[in-house]
Parts: C-alpha cells; sequence; structure tokens
DNA sequence: GTTCCGCATGAATCGATAG
DNA sequence: ACTATCGATTCATGCGGAA
C-alpha cells in the first residue's frame, strides 16, 4: 500500500485510511467531525445515540498515531431538540475512558451567528474546541497566540503626553517610571481561553462553517514549523489551508466526493497563490 | 414551624431548610453553588468524588418546589488539575436522570478573569451556567433582556459600571453622552446565549465572584415582577440585590455565618437606598 | 468638577517542597 | 507513594487620592 504523503486529501472514510498513518507521526489532530444528526434517515449522518460507538474507534487511531506531546483538539457543539443533546459531554468522558487526558475546553465564541429566534432558546454564538492530550507535559508555544494587550492599558498609555512622558523618563530610577517603562515595551500578553472568530459563509454548504483562524489558532499553538497536522475529516480544506499558511504539513480525510473535490481545488488555489507570492 | 418568608435569608444548610419551602411556589432557582474542593481536607469544602452525592438530594427538593414554568439556572465551573475535572458534566446527566431538561447552556464570558501563566493552558475566563426546566413549554421573557443593535454597544451598555454611568448621564450635553442615551430603547435585538460581565469585588472582605448582572439577567429573562426567586447558596446576598433592584421575591439561605450576616448587611444597605430613592 | 493614575486584588493553576 | 502547603506567574478592574 503506498505511503501516505503530506500535503494530500485522501477520499474516503477515516477509519480506513487512518490505518496507513504510522505510529506517533502526527503532531496535532486538529478536527471538525460531522455532528451527530438529528434526524437518523439523513443520508451519511451518525445518529445522536450511535455518535459514541461510531467515534470511539477512530480515536484509538488518533491515540496511535499521534506522537507522546501532541494534541487533538475536537471542534464540536452539540444541538438542541427541546433540550441540549449528551452526546458530546458522554464522548468526553469515554474518550478519558480509553486514556486521553481533558486537558482543556476552550470556547470558540461565534461573534456572528446564525441569526434565528425560538421560544426556549437564543440563538447559539458558542462551540466547544475540546483539547486532549496522551501526557500531562505536551507541547504549548504560548508566544506564538500572544494578541495585543487590553484597551485599558492602551488608553492609558496612549494619553501618556508629553508632561507624563517627560515624567516617566526622568524618573527612571523610581519604581513608578520603570514600571511604566516595562508596559511600554510590552504589548502583547497571553490570551485566555475564549476565541473570538466570525464564522465564515463559504459557497459551499459544509454544515461546519470552520474559519482558518480556527485551526490556525491551535496549530500556531501546539506545533511548530514543519510539524504534521492531520485532520481526518477535511470538508472544505479549511486545516489545510492554514497548515499551507503556517508552513506545517498536513494529512487530510474526506470521505464525501464533494467535499473532497473542493478541498483539493481550494488547496490548489492556495498553493498557486503561494508561488506567485514567492515569484514577486 | 413558621413559614417561609419572602426576601429574608435563613441561616443553615439548604437541604434542613428546603423541606419548609411550598410546593411549586418557586418561579426561579437561580444559584452558583460551592464549587468542588481541589484539596479533600479542605473544611466545609466537598470533594470532587463526593459532589453529586451531595448535590441530587438538593436537586431533588429543587424540583418539587419550582412551578411547572419555573427555570433552574446553575452557574458552575469545574477546576483544573492537570486536567479538566469532570463532576460538572457528570452532574449535568445526573440531573437529566433526575428528570431535568437540560434546556440549554449559557456561556457566561469573564471579562477579567484570574490571571497566571503555566505551561499547558491560559487563564480560564468563563463559566458555565447551565439551564433546566421541568416541562418543554417554560416563562421565558424574551423581550425583557434585547440589547441595543451591534456588538460595540451591546458590549458598552452591558458594561455601564459607575464610572460610564455617571459619565453617561452627567455629559448629557457631550455627543457621547446623549449618543449613549440614544442608544437605549432603539434598535432592541434579542441577545446569544453568550453573556459578558466582569466580575467584580465590592467588599475587601468577600470576592463577589458573581456579579449582580448574572442574575439579574437570569431573574429579567425567567421570571415577571412580584415571581419568587430561590438561591439556596445566596452568599453575600447577590441574588437578593438582583430581587429587590427587579421587584422580584426572593428566598435566600446560606450556612456560614459570616457570608450570611454580609448578605444581610447587603440586602438592608439596599431596600434603605430603596426607600430614599422613593422619598426623592 | 473632571480626569488620571497607583494600587490592591481576584471561584486560578502548576511544580516543587515538605510531611 | 500520596497528600498538604507555598511561591511564582499574570492582567483587568474598581477605588481612592492626586492633578
Amino acid at each position: 500500500m503506498e505511503p501516505l504523503r503530506f500535503n494530500n486529501i485522501y477520499l474516503g472514510d477515516a477509519k480506513d485510511i487512518l490505518p496507513r498513518v504510522e505510529d506517533e507521526s502526527v503532531d496535532l489532530i486538529m478536527t471538525s467531525p460531522p455532528y451527530a444528526e438529528k434526524r437518523k434517515k439523513s443520508y451519511g449522518g451518525i445518529p445522536e445515540n450511535e455518535y459514541i460507538d461510531w467515534f470511539m474507534p477512530i480515536a484509538r487511531e488518533f491515540k496511535r498515531v499521534l506522537q507522546p506531546k501532541g494534541s487533538f483538539v475536537l471542534n464540536i457543539k452539540e444541538g438542541a431538540n427541546v433540550q441540549r443533546e449528551t452526546y458530546v459531554i458522554e464522548l468526553i468522558l469515554e474518550l478519558k475512558r480509553q486514556g486521553w487526558l481533558w486537558t482543556e475546553e476552550y470556547i470558540w465564541y461565534k461573534t456572528a451567528s446564525m441569526p434565528g429566534k425560538w421560544p426556549n432558546r437564543f440563538r447559539d454564538s458558542w462551540e466547544r474546541c475540546l483539547h486532549f492530550t496522551k501526557n500531562k507535559k505536551f507541547n504549548m508555544y504560548q508566544d506564538s497566540v500572544r494578541v495585543p494587550i487590553g484597551d485599558w492599558s492602551k488608553t492609558r498609555l496612549n494619553n501618556l503626553k508629553s508632561y507624563d512622558k517627560k515624567r516617566t523618563i526622568s524618573a527612571s530610577k523610581s519604581g513608578l517610571g520603570r514600571k511604566v517603562m516595562n508596559w511600554k515595551g510590552r504589548d502583547l500578553v497571553y490570551p485566555d481561553n475564549v476565541l473570538k472568530f466570525a464564522p465564515v459563509c463559504k459557497n459551499m454548504r459544509h454544515s461546519a462553517a470552520y474559519p482558518k483562524e480556527l485551526p490556525l489558532w491551535f496549530i500556531k499553538l501546539f506545533t511548530k514549523k514543519g510539524d504534521i497536522v492531520l485532520d481526518p475529516f477535511i470538508g472544505s480544506g479549511t486545516t489545510g489551508l492554514a497548515c499551507l499558511e503556517s508552513n506545517r504539513n498536513f494529512i487530510g480525510m474526506e470521505i464525501k466526493r464533494k467535499y473532497f473535490n473542493l478541498a483539493n481545488k481550494n488547496i490548489q488555489l492556495e498553493q498557486q497563490r503561494l508561488i506567485n507570492d514567492e515569484k514577486k
């Protein structure tokens, strides 16, 4: 059997393709799997009550192919059918039983979520990004995702007018002076576990409108350049695009030919664009 | 035994006082219970592995006292001990088994979370507000929590704190002041299921990790004036203050005398303030 | 009176140290 | 080996005093 190539997408079921991935060869698994379907008869969808049985064998493969200091990030959100479905929180418990550490739950706050109004609830504008690891210690490059410091200090530091600036400099030996100077040189702070990215509405109707910024953030956080990122449900190729942009290698898998074709098209366009940029 | 009075706080264990509350007499249970303690020996705290056994008998009483169209809102967040604790999601499953509907999970996005930096995670800046109901249909007054359109104004008005309020009112002649005032009552849209409030620390002694805006939002959403709100873990009395402000009646319970005294003081101060305001 | 700044302080978490 | 305690890390906010 042909070994898997990097920066390529494979057409087929993840559970069939994953066995071809080498042991402990992947640095990050970043994926947004198909969410459970409410209607059991929906073609290709996984019913809520079969979701865990469907997912766990795949997670077993994840555990095999992930390197010891790697991470597995699962973007998912249960739907509501009168009440919230429980398959996601049950999946967390099951993954722990399989040996994963449930290290963190990040919130993706979708600032422009779908409009709509229902009698029981408001618009759902957040999704879970569940972070699992194999070990207590893992690779995390926190500096790569630092963000500009909050408004409060910006306002205060911007207001350092002539008088204050003079004072700050002249009083360099005082604690006050030194402290302010330290803040000025340091415009980046560490983020928290709530992510804010606007979802994008692509032309194709992949149910999960998964903006490139989301995988990109986790890719920067948990891998370095040249590392391997696996997305077994790559959809329209967003994780691949994020890898191309950040100089990581990816392995993609997609079961539906429609998305497989779309992902390949998107990837090729991006690769062409990068080549053109280099020529200039 | 003396019947429970409204707008009063009872000193003692919720499981002992709850039996005195009449069947189906409460319109909303809004509470932030003590979170599980990491250290097992910590005095008064509930260890993680005993949390569900401690909570479920209390939840049974909640079910008895809540009226059929009422709501139960639980503000809670699991801590981390290398990995995230699972007692909260297990509690959700257990409450469902007890007959509750897990109607929704709101996110409280704390804009000012605890600082700190660790090798394996960022600062935790969100908490769960789990919404349970007894029935598919329940009281929800969505219009009462509508917000001005657009993110900037939403953030701004939600965060109208002392300083901004003062400025908004006092600067009525300035453009900014008038502009902000004009937004109120105009172009109102429904919010989503992510709430943004900054935690405030009012007193030197007690950490008000639970800002008044949080219970106030749910009180407005799930009750009308004159309704009964129960908080069996009322702490420093925040839920009671929110009720006084919004003309709801509350029943409070608190096991620790220190908080019981503080809550009574806060409630009395607020009642006195309301009386003074009326005289003017 | 209004704006501005220093300071204290939080539902935190980890790793090391001590018992 | 297992548990309790402690120091280090970090940043948005309200408050009070100063400009």
